[in-house]
DNA sequence: GGCCAGGGCCCAC
DNA sequence: GTGGGCCATGGC
């Protein structure tokens, strides 16, 4: 499948830090394991990628994952034509970045995962889980290439501590086992979260035990696509301090800001600023 | 080899 | 309600 979009880059979304199981194969060229599937990428110039993968899988799964149905050239416009210079360049360096419709579980422990490390000690972590504790699969049109599906809630809540820890996940072992056994029990139904508010989604996931502001305006936005989530981390922190002197606006972006924080976040990482 | 990382908990104050 | 120590571990 070829697809044009002026504003679908995936280099920029697999380095943009909001998914962790999108890597390089070869040149312009990246693998992508999400909803028990495994998909290769490739782009084939500035706003044309080729999904290799059937006409029905991508209608039927990568459209929506990849959020092809809404329109970031409008947002991206308007901020390239907007008056805030730092948001200006961001949103111009940072033009094919989407947010993803992750599976909402895999992000909740992702981003339980990704306190406190740097984003390849987060991957690496994730890929261990996966390989411990996700079903294996074969990828019979693209070569045959095994790869480990992110595992079940109902498999990670039964996982064992040691266990857990020679996949280097730390203190946040338990945080990990009690997020999934509240999951598998039907006590944290992330689904219906999707249908509620942003606000009432982080409410409910921060009395998850681990699920603190950050991490829950996380599963919040990438997991629950609740697109006015705004994550503060430490590099978000940093923008709102040194460009804005803790004075950035976020109702002038209202019902948007998660994809805002994503092209602040994408550009500041990418050490075009002193 | 020390500092930092898409932080959160817990306990003083 | 707020601030600081502490947590486990890899990347650089």
């Amino acid at each position: 499948m070829i697809i044009h979009n002026e504003n679908l880059n995936i280099e920029q979304i697999a380095e943009s830090g909001q998914c962790f199981r999108m890597n390089p194969i070869e040149k312009n060229t990246y693998s992508l394991i999400a909803y028990g599937r495994y998909l290769e990428l490739k782009q084939i110039d500035e706003s044309t990628v080729e999904f290799r993968c059937s006409e029905e899988e991508f209608k039927q799964l990568w459209k929506e994952y990849f959020d092809l149905t809404f329109n970031y050239k409008k947002i991206v416009d308007g901020l390239i034509n907007g008056s805030d210079d730092f948001l200006k360049k961001a949103a111009e360096y940072g033009r094919g970045i989407r947010i993803l419709k992750q599976e909402p579980f895999e992000a909740l422990i992702s981003f339980i995962i990704s306190q406190n490390k740097n984003i390849p000690a987060i991957k690496s972590c994730i890929e261990a889980i996966c390989k411990q504790y996700g079903e294996r699969k074969i990828n019979k049109e693209l070569g045959g290439a095994e790869y480990y599906i992110f595992p079940r809630p109902e498999v990670l809540a039964q996982a064992r501590c040691e266990d857990l820890r020679q996949c280097k996940t730390g203190y946040r072992d338990q945080y990990i086992i009690r997020a999934a056994q509240a999951v598998a029990s039907g006590k944290l139904d992330l689904d219906s979260l999707i249908k509620c508010s942003h606000e009432e989604a982080v409410e409910t996931l921060k009395s998850i035990h681990g699920v603190g502001i950050k991490v829950a305006n996380c599963v919040s936005l990438y997991g629950l696509h609740h697109i006015e989530a705004f994550p503060v981390d430490v590099w978000i922190k940093k923008i709102l301090k040194e460009i804005y002197q803790d004075k950035f606006d976020l109702n002038a972006y209202h019902g948007f800001a998660g994809i805002v924080q994503q092209y602040m976040f994408y550009y500041i990482r990418s050490n075009l600023i002193s």
